[in-house]
DNA sequence: TGCGTCAGGGTTACCGGTAACGTAACCTAG
DNA sequence: CTAGGTTACGTTACCGGTAACCCTGACGCA
């Protein structure tokens, strides 16, 4: 039904290993040789079979596995279009998953991936489980970290320090002359690089003498639902702020609609600043205080440094792709 | 990782073969082997070879392919979402493109995704090249077409009608009183599904006896960005609106964004709506009119319709997914 | 006792490529 | 003229599973 090497063979006179050079580019036959293969090929309809040529050849395939915390966050949606074009253009086919902020949610879809003898894996977060590490060195594919830097990688890293993130907007709103700070976040299952954030965040105001005064932190998903709410729940005890760091933009915004509705003024009344750099922030009546976050740069770094591996070109082991603070007008 | 049936059956005492109908869960040994084997198994670290398996059996994998149009926009990663979490419960691995609105491209990708022997694929429209329908029909995997329905599918069919979302939008509008009407939309490249929410938004407002009275299509992504500078735009021609409709939520609340900036009250001075229920929509200070489109059920509908047709169970080839209008509070 | 049946395996032949090596014809230099 | 290298292929042996078929002994039963 299908054709393959042996049918086109036949249909060009060769051998079955002649048209699998021919086919791949490579060398030790005629130009004439080669014409009439592609010819036989194309009436035939040859459709490559890659499972066959992975099974064959004892080297890596063109597959690269790709794990995010979530495919709704629109952040995400970015880093994978930027990994998606970088490795699309290469002739790379990716595969994806979600781990939903889990260490062992990940595990559990690296062990499924694998079985597919995956050329490289894209792994988002710098916590894993000790299975993990196991399969991935057993697995012996090239590794790459994003989004969360780590200075002692699996293998590769690609991003930025979610702590520095926090620590330097800390810095910023004290600059500001804001000193009665609060946070809202929301730390769905566990989300190990916002917890960071608010790390670095809390520790500047900390050694400045001016202590987070209040902290929301809702179980939830990071939503725009949630940033309302969080700051209605944040505003309703007894602490009297005067600005607020959320978990992201999306909540911020929320949190500014809240703002709005009871009558609070941005930033008079309330400073607001946020994380991630959604293009909604930037348009919004005031453009909000936050960090943009470099979504495709890291995804297209993250792909390049994976393939660079692959050729065996040299490349660095850890990427910092960096974040930018947008002083914007909400705080 | 080096351990493969060979190694477990040398291992357990027995042979390869029935390593392999133990490890898959067949039957035809005793419980005594089983145990063995499993055994024999995890002292290796055996890790299963998918790539073997689907070259050596003759049926098709547990591989999927899924093509949407950009993996940044935010009803996508829902869709997305949602197909990932039914096929990753049930087995099968997702591998994912992006076509950027563009039927050439999304041939360009089935033709290297086939080559993988995929047991299914998804496709977001219905506008394929006539190369794309060959490729299929000869692949003769499932194919399940997403996003607009087609009353004709290559083979299955799962979403709603964007000619009838628009028509919809149009009644609402003018049972609202609304009747000098604009329309903003950005149609990268190509994006057919927008477009055929124009048209039936247009062609409801013809036959209403209130045709369109401007009409502002951007070559842009519809971003917030575009929906702000395309009211802009609209609103320095010379026709005078009383409400506008956007080609999706991202451009009403930019389009939001700018009748605010320049002090019109939305919804005395001007009505807006949108199209997709993006989450941020619904928290505004006003809660702006739209359709809700249930982006997560298609997924989830989408991938249980393709896992029926490979487990050859019954099932429809044609699956209505409702969207809903939400009248808000913006018209 | 003879025979059928069935659980519980083992054997063998592939699947469609690729790697490694073999080889005839031709070319070139000494 | 011939040794040695190169070009342009062909041959063979796998890769790690799976399908289809074969085999054997224990047991039931007439």
């Amino acid at each position: 039904m299908k054709a393959n090497l042996e049918d086109i063979a036949k249909a060009a006179g060769v051998s079955k290993m002649t048209v699998s050079r021919v086919l791949r580019g490579g060398t030790g036959f005629s130009d004439d040789t080669r014409a009439r293969v592609v010819k036989a090929a194309k009436e035939l309809d040859y459709v490559p079979n890659r499972i066959a040529a992975a099974f064959g050849s004892h080297h890596r395939g063109t597959l690269v596995g790709m794990c995010v915390p979530r495919l709704t966050s629109g952040l995400f949606g970015h880093v994978l279009d930027g990994v998606d074009r970088a490795l699309s253009r290469l002739g790379y086919q990716l595969m994806i998953g979600a781990n939903n902020h889990s260490a062992k949610e990940e595990e559990a879809w690296i062990r499924q991936v694998i079985t597919w003898r995956p050329a490289g894996l894209i792994l988002s977060g710098r916590t894993h489980t000790p299975g993990t590490v196991d399969l991935l060195r057993s697995a012996a594919a090239p590794v790459v970290e994003i989004w969360d830097l780590t200075t002692s990688p699996i293998d590769m890293s690609v991003g930025f320090s979610h702590f520095d993130c926090g620590a330097e907007m800390g810095q910023f709103l004290l600059r500001r002359g804001r000193n009665r700070v609060g946070y809202v976040g929301a730390l769905a299952r566990a989300d190990v690089m916002g917890a960071a954030r608010l790390e670095g965040f809390a520790a500047t105001l900390s050694r400045a003498g001016h202590p987070l005064v209040a902290c929301e932190i809702l179980h939830d998903t990071p939503s725009f639902y949630a940033g309302y709410y969080g700051l209605e729940t944040l505003l309703g005890s007894r602490a009297k702020v005067d600005v607020v760091y959320f978990h992201n933009d999306e909540m911020a915004i929320g949190g500014m609609a809240y703002a709005q509705s009871v009558g609070l003024r941005v930033p008079e009344d309330l400073g607001i600043a946020g994380w991630g750099g959604m293009e909604a922030a930037s348009i919004l009546p005031r453009r909000l205080t936050t960090t943009v976050v470099p979504t495709t740069a890291i995804g297209k770094a993250a792909a390049e440094a994976l393939v660079a591996r692959l050729k065996g070109e040299p490349g660095q082991d850890v990427t910092v792709v960096p974040t930018r603070l947008e002083p914007g007008a909400t705080c």
